[in-house]
DNA sequence: TTACTTATTGGACTGAAGTCTAATATTTAT
DNA sequence: ATAAATATTAGACTTCAGTCCAATAAGTAA
């Protein structure tokens, strides 16, 4: 568990900046089914082995990029705000939503590794997938608390739904808007 | 439109069924990444180009050979018949998902080619999705006619959230069964 | 300084998708 | 029979992902 066990070189934290840098930089360009990793490396400067004893696959590497972009990427809804439970998820979902319009063919290209690669899978749904749906099955289980949501509902089951629902439409290109994010407060919470 | 304008060598259908049998062969026997365009055209006996003269991509010929099994494929519901509307789609969706549960690989190994070729997309979005979807919201305005589903909701709307609502679990590999599909029911039914 | 360890680099190699072409085969129209 | 049209075949070629390796670089421990 010791980042170094003994000596040796150290990996270069520079190399891992211009390769996440340069990957997202590119991506956003071309499209993600434009860019090859061998352009990233050189994009980057580095050889294309720095990359692969970093990342196993781009959608590895763009995964990583997007995280570190941004820590604040649809951040949890504070379960702290008083607001009706309605409205905290409707800012949530409206959030999303933007980032998805703006990075849509990235997530899409993620979603569609996850199916291909099945570890990238693993690894997609443990860091990004199952976080999120637990930000939502929270905010409902905080709703039931407050009397705002009903309790005989099985909160995880609807944090399901709700995902699926957006899913859905990102997967087959549809918009997603502040008005589907009001249609799916009024199918599921009232 | 004619089938042939002049003369001229007519398509092979023999080559046709051979490469439609042999990919969901080897696509089952495999799995979908696993087979190759080239290896498919061999173990169809006929030359490489002659797969390409017909289908763009692997994914295209594996959605045309999975219509060309099933014409009955999960068929539509059938809207004369007289059991409630709950019974019928619950029918339906254990159908759907009984499929899903034996073609999964496939299934999923399509929506993400329809992610990463936008081509795809449009072709599996009119000749899958949509006609699917419509099966769904077809159902549930004969619902509506029959006062078993209230006339005030969106029927293409709550279609699209059953949909997600199996999209989401099968492209995150979870289980879809006669449980799952009855909870549907009760979240959109009742 | 020297030995050891690990990272980086550049290049070779395989397998697959996809494009292209020349030679050949199979049909219809004359 | 012959010409015209289209399909099939085999193979060359490019691009990319992914693997592997030997030489070199950059650290740590003695």
């Amino acid at each position: 568990m010791n980042k170094e066990s003994t000596g040796g070189r150290p990996i270069s934290a520079q190399a891992s900046a211009a390769l996440k840098e340069a990957a997202l930089r590119l991506v956003r360009a071309k499209g993600y089914n434009k860019v090859s990793i061998a352009v990233i490396a050189k994009e980057a400067g580095v050889a294309r082995q720095t990359l692969y004893n970093r990342w196993n696959t781009k959608a590895d590497l763009v995964l990583d990029a997007l995280f570190e972009e941004a820590q604040n990427y649809a951040a949890a809804p504070s379960l702290n705000d008083t607001r009706d439970s309605r409205v905290l998820l409707e800012e949530f979902l409206t959030n999303v939503f933007h980032h998805l319009t703006d990075n849509g063919d990235m997530m899409r290209a993620l979603i569609a590794a996850a199916q291909i690669d099945r570890a990238f899978h693993d690894t997609f749904y443990a860091k990004f997938v199952l976080p999120r749906d637990r930000m939502i099955t929270d905010l409902l289980r905080l709703a039931q608390t407050r009397g705002e949501f009903s309790s005989d509902r099985n909160a995880e089951l609807v944090s399901g739904f709700i995902h699926g629902a957006f899913w859905y439409r990102l997967l087959n290109r549809k918009a997603l808007n502040a008005d589907f994010a009001r249609a799916i407060i009024s199918e599921f919470f009232d």
